[in-house]
DNA sequence: ACATCCCGCCATGCC
DNA sequence: GGCATGGCGGGATGT
């Protein structure tokens, strides 16, 4: 049973020997808080996009798997020859697949996107730089096999992309009740950098609500599910804290409003003042973004920003205080990128132009009750107990602790607790809520989530984003399922049609009707998925485009320092173009992936919405074992619906059919390979695919987290499945491919041919590289886990002791 | 020359 | 004192 299940685990999980957990939530709740090591085994769990596949790498497991040890921040590492990483199955797929592929992949799939996309635009003026970030971020990876390994360029560290890297690790939007922790220290080892990178990503992203911190070396990622209630939050508070008037003012002059910025909050007022914590990039992180939230432009130079955010009061250090403050913001800038909420620009002025970011996530929203958003994004979707930041109230809780934050605690900040020193594992009534509980019931049967389907009717939108129709029909985790048994339940009466019992096996069947069109607009639909990866990456193309068009615009309108005129610009091209997506209170993200979807594969996106047909998902389970599964492609969805994004990113929500690779005849698939049959139930796939038919699984449109997580965990036998599944579960990481021009059809990769064309299963997840920073590692993933590299301090300190494990 | 920002020293604070 | 965190800024890299 409880490998049927999917789980939301990580494969590790699976792999490991040990992977019950035996933790109970509440139990460990309990304990746990106070002792951060405590949450031992979930930790373990962390549960990758990527997912590894379960490589029959048992091996593989984290460090032997103690268990104490491994909750324990895994100081020292003992040297393993491989310390379990995350992604370490994934790498081993991959490298099991052939390199030359991937890298070509890779290389295709990072770099072209970008270029399609704005290549074309003469806009270069501002954007440039732009591009360059994301081509950046995108960039990356491939090399290490061959040379990069030599010397990866600066580029290749960089922030951003090791912040892609590590979202692409976890979904957008994982289930609502699953937990998904966060090992601080084998994020370290499997992207290859050293922690202390670590720590500014995460702070960053805790900033946000993306994750949470549990514990010492651990966190919870909750995705982007709190993400809009978090931003509303920000700014909300930065409204109170009288951002918006600092940022005019600073714009002209920064002479008086700037004074008082929170900057009193931060350094004094309560914080004791002394607290690092006051100065820490989470808070710091937080205040830039109520910056963009309460500018009417959206838009915030750097010298703006630092301005604001540095007590002007301080004349004497301003100076070096204030290079010191950019340099912190382009690290908090670097990670927002990769989240695309902001991009970088450059305002016009006088003398030249002026480093810049633009807002890119939503500005507005839907209720502006706080609550009300909150209640879409995160309260719907996650149980009440999950419903972190719903509330406010947690929020407040958690931000009461800043002093700087003393104006309104917002839910957004987790702050952990100041108090707590990094080790102190900071608990939060709600805040931790997901994690631990249902986890470990779950885990206890094999930590397994099962799957849900929910209707779209229903007017939870399914979890957190928009509702879309197609999210709500797709599966969602539970995090407790009625029944162990079932692997899916329907919530709703109306599409979800089969659950199938427990399998042995990971093959689970689904069934399931597809809704017909829900009744939401079309941009509903689209805004309705959380933006993953494409939606995300949409959005970025879109931005890029209308950035350029701004630009152009901008360019003229953009006088000395006023990022806010041009902003206006750039807002309103924004909203035609887009409005949805920012604009729309309801999406506030923007373009959901279907949309996405569509558009890249050329179905029409804009109808994407339409023509649900009543598609039924069939879900085929494969006795056989993962080797068994084929194919996983939506039965009636058109093609549109099928998100696939371009990147290869898996979409949580969608639904599918897994075929096996039997069955494929029988399914009508359009694309590549297959006939068309059309056969209406079944849609044509209209995504191409490459040989459908290979024998080997491929896997269409992304499994939901769990699901992969699922089939990952799966023994596969065969070697050939490995290199799919990484892909399957190959994260996808947020948009840094956009979609190359062409939409490309999902890409399904046929065992065998992996090859290709894909991009976006490509996505960089899917080459090690991509998890590997360059240079860090060596080639071997596991390289770095031995030690894991120390802080500098630590470092030091190693010196005279060498680690002992 | 300037913009970025990696790297890692070292402080802070908890145990 | 050990360790986890993370502030901070020198100096390297990119353009």
């Amino acid at each position: 049973m409880p490998q049927m299940e999917v789980e939301c685990l990580a494969l590790k999980d699976l792999t490991s020997p040990r992977k019950s957990f035996p933790v109970d939530p509440e139990e460990d709740g309990g304990q746990s808080e106070q002792k951060e090591n405590i949450y031992t085994d979930w930790r373990r769990s962390t549960p990758l996009k990527s997912a590894e596949s379960a490589v029959p790498t048992s091996a593989m497991n984290r460090k032997g798997a103690t268990p104490d040890l491994a909750h324990i921040t895994p100081i020292k590492p003992t040297s393993l020859p491989e310390p379990w990483t995350p992604t370490a199955n994934l790498k081993m797929l991959i490298s099991a697949a052939s390199p030359d592929i991937r890298d070509r992949e890779m290389k295709k799939v990072l770099f072209r996107p970008i270029e399609n996309e704005k290549p074309p635009s003469p806009v270069t003026v501002v954007e440039d730089t732009e591009i360059e970030d994301s081509c950046q971020f995108e960039a990356v990876e491939e090399e290490d096999d061959a040379d990069a390994d030599k010397k990866p360029s600066r580029k290749q560290k960089s922030l951003g992309l090791l912040c892609q890297k590590f979202l692409a690790l976890y979904p957008d939007y994982p289930p609502p009740h699953s937990s998904i922790w966060i090992s601080l220290d084998e994020v370290a080892t499997s992207l290859g950098v050293e922690r202390r990178r670590i720590y500014d990503i995460v702070n960053v992203l805790e900033s946000l609500m993306i994750v949470g911190r549990i514990a010492k070396n651990s966190y919870t990622w909750y995705g982007r599910q709190r993400l809009e209630a978090t931003l509303e939050d920000l700014q909300r508070r930065g409204r109170q804290q009288g951002y918006h008037l600092q940022m005019e003012v600073a714009t002209e002059a920064r002479e008086a409003g700037a004074g008082r910025e929170d900057d009193g909050a931060e350094g004094d007022a309560g914080n004791a003042g002394g607290n690092r914590k006051d100065k820490s990039l989470r808070i710091m992180s937080q205040k830039f973004v109520m910056l963009f939230l309460v500018s009417k432009t959206q838009t915030v130079t750097l010298d703006a920003a630092a301005k604001i955010l540095i007590e002007e009061s301080q004349d004497s250090s301003s100076h070096s205080k204030y290079k010191t403050k950019v340099r912190r913001l382009y690290d908090i800038a670097n990670v927002l990128t990769s989240l695309d909420l902001i991009k970088k620009v450059h305002v016009r002025e006088e003398r030249g132009r002026k480093p810049a970011f633009k807002w890119l996530g939503p500005v507005e929203f839907k209720n502006s009750g706080n609550a009300g958003n909150t209640v879409n994004m995160a309260a719907v979707t996650l149980p009440e107990a999950t419903r972190p930041m719903a509330g406010q109230d947690l929020g407040k809780a958690k931000m009461a602790r800043h002093a700087s934050f003393n104006i309104t605690p917002t839910s957004v900040a987790i702050q952990r607790q100041v108090s707590s020193a990094p080790s102190s594992p900071r608990r939060e009534p709600t805040g931790l809520p997901y994690q631990p509980v249902d986890y470990s019931k779950k885990t206890a049967s094999s930590n397994v989530c099962r799957l849900q389907f929910r209707n779209s009717t229903d007017s939870n939108r399914p979890t957190c984003s928009s509702s879309s129709p197609l999210r709500q029909s797709h599966p969602t985790l539970l995090a407790n399922p009625p029944h162990p048994d079932y692997l899916f339940t329907h919530s709703s009466p109306p599409h979800c049609l089969a659950y199938l019992p427990s399998l042995s096996q990971p093959s689970v069947v689904m069934l399931y009707r597809a809704q017909e069109k829900p009744d939401q607009t079309p941009e509903g639909q689209r805004s309705s998925r959380p933006e993953s990866d494409e939606g995300r990456k949409r959005r970025r193309e879109e931005r890029d485009e209308e950035g350029t068009a701004v630009k152009k615009k901008g360019t003229s309108v953009l006088e000395d320092g006023d990022e806010m005129r041009a902003e206006p610009l750039g807002k309103a091209s924004e909203c035609s173009q887009r409005g949805n997506a920012r604009t729309s209170p309801s999406h506030p993200e923007g373009p959901s992936r279907a949309q996405a979807l569509d558009e890249s594969l050329g179905g029409d996106s804009s109808s994407g919405s339409e023509p649900v047909q009543p598609s039924h998902y069939l879900y085929v389970p494969n006795n056989a074992g993962l080797n068994g599964l084929n194919f996983l492609l939506s039965a009636g969805q058109p093609p549109a619906s099928l998100a696939l994004p371009p990147s290869g990113v898996p979409t949580l929500a969608l639904p599918y059919v897994l075929v096996p690779s039997a069955a494929l005849p029988h399914y009508p698939l359009v694309a590549g390979g297959l006939q068309p049959q059309g056969s209406d139930g079944h849609s044509n796939l209209s995504f191409s695919l490459p040989a459908v038919v290979s024998p080997a699984h491929f896997m269409m449109g992304a499994a939901p987290y769990s699901m992969a997580a699922e089939i990952s965990r799966s023994p596969l036998p065969s070697p050939t499945a490995t290199p799919e599944q990484s892909r399957l579960y190959v994260p996808a990481t947020n948009a840094p491919h956009s979609p190359s021009g062409p939409r490309q059809t999902v890409s399904i990769n046929t065992p065998e041919l992996l090859t290709p064309h894909t991009p976006k299963e490509t996505t960089p997840s899917a080459s090690k590289a991509f998890f590997q920073t360059p240079g860090t590692l060596g080639g071997v993933v596991s390289s770095v886990p031995a030690a894991r590299k120390r802080g500098s301090a630590q470092r030091r300190l190693d010196v005279g002791h060498p680690p002992t494990g």
